[in-house]
DNA sequence: CAGTGGTCTAGACCACAGT
DNA sequence: CTGTGGTCTAGACCACTGA
């Protein structure tokens, strides 16, 4: 045993049981080891193995049921509810290629939606960004993102059709901690249709984010426009449902 | 104050804060009692008033930091990781009326997509339930679901257009335990829009899900589309999920 | 029945917030 | 600094699983 990281002992064990998962040491619906036996493992008590298993179980890998070690449930936590990682990510995990095509950036007022979700006055200035995502070069998403005026104005120093914008950000010192996706489906616009490739009045699948950084501050609002036929959202969730409410 | 039920301590502090956070006791912002306040109010040690804290984070409902109380997120609780809620209780609990009608109820053999779904072969047959979920007597969804045929044949007992298919099944001894949600956007076909009172082509938000019981078997297999300018799917995610202790 | 996970307690130490 | 939440331990009891 290495690695006597500054991580919380809960989430070590997290990270290398998911590790295991993920490089199939386990088959779908075989058992994992034991608590007592996880505990004897990693040296710990409990209390972290347990709140471990409840991670992997939040993120759709196993499932737990009393009486018996918790079960394989997906070899991937990809198509699970971390779908809502950031899409050059996504893509990189389910080895795809990314790419972007930068319609424009520019510094404005905010647009009414964009005032609303970032709790700013209409005389306040935002940093937009349009943006077509591409999968394995074939346009998949078109993304409309407004920055805060703090945030955006770092976004000019970079390249934004290379590299990750979040992780640009985070070089910056502003990282995403929470993130409140609305979805729904819209009929493409003429502006999405053409950028897309396809016929406007198609359906597109709607995902609309507001984003919180290390402080709760909301700093992004997105509008992102899927092609159905090439990205669906996953989400799993895992729970049992209370009998009183 | 009443309710000592057989809950779990856990679960009655949670189900406690959520109604005061709905009813508003707290605004967006306010923060929540510390935790030892709360282990004196409830009588309980730390363990059960941070897995209720961690609980509620996991619905969006307050934020957590260290070094300072709760703070409230939103007063709503929307569709989120775990509560993926049933459309009877989503509305109910958004005050909403949730109201059914049912177009038909049929025992036939498996479509495609279901015997993908539910692990079923050509030949096995199904119980296909074909219903328009209303809201506030509006259509808002047209449902298609699939259920095994073990458990779809205790539906022909019960009046499909009255009351909540989740309680009656659950009452049979058929428990949701875990569902897998896929979402995209497709056009209306001409049943969906006659159904629904919009016109064919109009893009639908679609939800397919899977539901596996209390013994991770899959029984049910659906198809929901979703009128988008009625509903829309909420979802929060936080970087740190950490229940147990 | 023995073993397992679900829950809970009563302590403890650390990192961080606000004063 | 004091108080807060984040983490951890070492016990314990109960409900359920499976031989």
């Amino acid at each position: 045993m290495a690695s006597s990281d500054s991580l919380p002992r809960h989430a070590h064990v997290a990270s290398e049981l998911r590790q295991r998962i993920i490089r199939r040491d386990y088959l779908i619906g075989e058992s994992l080891p034991t608590e007592s036996a996880l505990c004897t493992e990693f040296g710990v008590s409990r209390g972290p193995v347990r709140q471990a298993l409840a991670t992997l179980k939040n993120e759709g890998l196993i499932r737990l049921s009393q009486g018996k070690p918790a079960v394989v449930r997906s070899h991937d936590a990809t198509q699970t509810l971390d779908t809502f990682t950031p899409f050059t990510q996504w893509a990189q995990r389910n080895g795809r290629t990314a790419g972007s095509r930068t319609v424009e950036v520019a510094r404005r007022r905010a647009s009414e939606p964009a005032q609303v979700a970032l709790d700013l006055a209409a005389t306040d200035f935002v940093v937009d960004v349009l943006r077509v995502r591409l999968l394995d070069g074939e346009p998949a998403m078109i993304e409309r993102s407004t920055f805060i005026d703090s945030v955006g104005s770092l976004l000019f120093d970079f390249d934004t059709d290379s590299g990750s914008m979040t992780d640009y950000l985070a070089g910056r010192g502003v990282y995403f901690d929470s993130m409140e996706h609305i979805l729904d489906a819209v009929a493409a616009s003429d502006v999405d249709a053409e950028n897309l490739g396809i016929a406007a009045g198609s359906p597109l699948l709607r995902e609309r984010r507001t984003s919180r950084d290390q402080n709760g501050r909301v700093f992004e609002y997105a509008d992102d426009r899927y092609r159905p036929e090439l990205v669906a959202f996953s989400i799993v969730n895992a729970k049992t449902i209370d009998p009183r409410m």
